[in-house]
DNA sequence: CATGAATGAGAATTCATTCAT
DNA sequence: GATGAATGAATTCTCATTCAT
């Protein structure tokens, strides 16, 4: 029975995901969750308090996905260019092998009243305490970390924004990562 | 017969931006703008007409805004250094300058109902057309298309969009220049 | 001019009852109207006071016109058996060719508000008046003019209004002017 | 887990049926219902899935409700005279202690949109079984289906329509008895 | 006469949320 | 915990009508 509650949940949270891809934010309401998800609109409520909590809620929660997904992937004993490498194939990875959830992610941090509470900072910081170490060991250049983000992730992201308008992103992405890593390895 | 009021349909559009800066694409209604903008609600459907429309229109006409705002900084003696420093700069000062605009069309770009309907190249063509000079002439790296605005365009949008929090830009700026001009110069 | 204007207000007139069977009174607005006539909503105003006396302004016309259409047909020195078959024959006919104005007809006479505004008898006197002469001269026979109405005309526009889901109409009409040629024949 | 409540949808179906003997079904709106009915207008979309559905479910109910009420008065041993006779008082007396849905169902059936969705056969077909009886043992003068429901219905409901332009009906509606028993009976 | 713009009022419908079970 | 009913408030949008030209 808690596994059934947890279910429940997690449909919820799909759900909701699934239709912000389908229709954006402003067209997913409660009770199309709650239609998507085989509950009850009072349902939602016995797992959040409204919709702005829950929103706020999952995007805080699938805001660490994507940095998680790369944890998984990398390795401190990887060369510098083996680290950028898997740093952006792996965001475009996530990107394609987590649609929903990637469009989710980039259509809240848009949102001016949802970015606010969350910091991207916070749920990259395990990518960045690595990054740090290969700085420190003088591997990747140095820079703020403000520009790791704009430099590592949002290229990387825009590709994957753009995903369907391309024939294959598969030359652009490789082109990336060359250039990346001719920028930053040192 | 009256005649169409430009002023109006100017004020729809700013209080239309004004309002998704503020609230959010999902906090903004047509009688919000209305109120916004000192018209009636059924006055929005002579100049548009739907909501949808209303977004796509607009979103379509500003979203060339940052473009030709670009177009009228560059000149094509530049050198490419100074070609890459006025393209950074010049979308950090947008950003700033038109924050409502710069936040609108951010937001409308990660929807994917209407990001379907504006092609980010059919904006930046004027700009590509100058970067495709440069790279002719070999003072630009030669890259695809998509590398150009991978590079050029969002690693600034990121900085720009985190300005807030974000204590002071300009050194960031400053060092993401470096690295650009470093990265895309022969 | 003058023929311009008339003809201004017949496409009004026409577009309104095509409306009507389209798409039923509630469904026909103004502003369909005149898109539907090719007139500014205003110009309607030109004609009529407000969309209420246009109704019934127009209802009150073409209440009359089967009742003119059948008097185009009759001839006072017709036999009473064949006086009957035209008028069964002319109202079935009426209701085929006249497709938009007989439905718009039917719509508004059963329309509280706009039935009272026309009275059946002020539109059939003349064609009652004949079958008064008939009576008199002993070839119809005499009954109460409601029941004139009631045998004459309700029985055919019923067969009329479901015309078409009946295979044909045909046998079915002969075999109601058969019925009624036997009932009110002397 | 709350109820359906059987007499708030009740109420509500009484609610439009009164208002549209008032003012017409384009003069009825959602709200009006509502208030009339006591309940909130988005409580009404809780029974119906929209305006055009609620009409069309309480217009197929309530079309059979003339003819229950005929089979309530209709023993399969009167005779044909007698059986005739009760027909017509019956639709006069329905008309008359049922306004509301007579007038209701009247507007429905001449409505393109609605009455598609209900066939005047299927509401019949229990008083129709009964006369094919009657004609079949040579009682009631045979004729096709169509002729039954344009002579036997139609022209009481074309009295019953004019009722309240009549002084009395009932000199006509007896007078109209008798011709129809004059025509019908074997 | 003719018009498209403009609008207050109101339409149908949906929303986020609460209630009663 | 879970639910479908219920709803006040808000949504998008249309309406009949008037205005200014």
């Amino acid at each position: 029975m808690r596994v059934r509650d947890q279910d429940k949940q997690q449909r919820i949270k799909e759900a909701m995901v699934h239709l912000i891809l389908r229709e954006g934010i402003d067209g997913t309401s409660i009770s199309k969750i709650a239609k998507e998800a085989c509950v009850s609109p009072a349902t939602i409520y016995v797992y959040y308090n409204s919709k702005e909590d829950m929103l706020a809620e999952v995007f805080r929660e699938y805001s660490r996905q994507p940095y998680q997904y790369l944890m998984r992937r990398v390795r401190p004993d990887m060369g510098g260019d083996e680290l950028i490498e898997t740093i952006v194939r792996g965001c475009y990875a996530f990107s394609r092998e987590h649609e929903e959830v990637f469009s989710f992610v980039e259509q809240c941090s848009r949102c001016p009243t949802l970015s606010e509470s969350v910091s991207e900072e916070e749920c990259s910081c395990d990518i960045l305490d690595l990054i740090h170490s290969y700085q420190a060991r003088g591997e990747i250049r140095s820079c703020s970390d403000w520009n790791i983000g704009a430099m590592l992730f949002a290229p990387v992201r825009f590709l994957a924004s753009n995903r369907c308008t391309m024939a294959s992103g598969e030359p652009q992405l490789s082109e990336l990562i060359r250039m990346l890593q001719q920028l930053l390895l040192c």
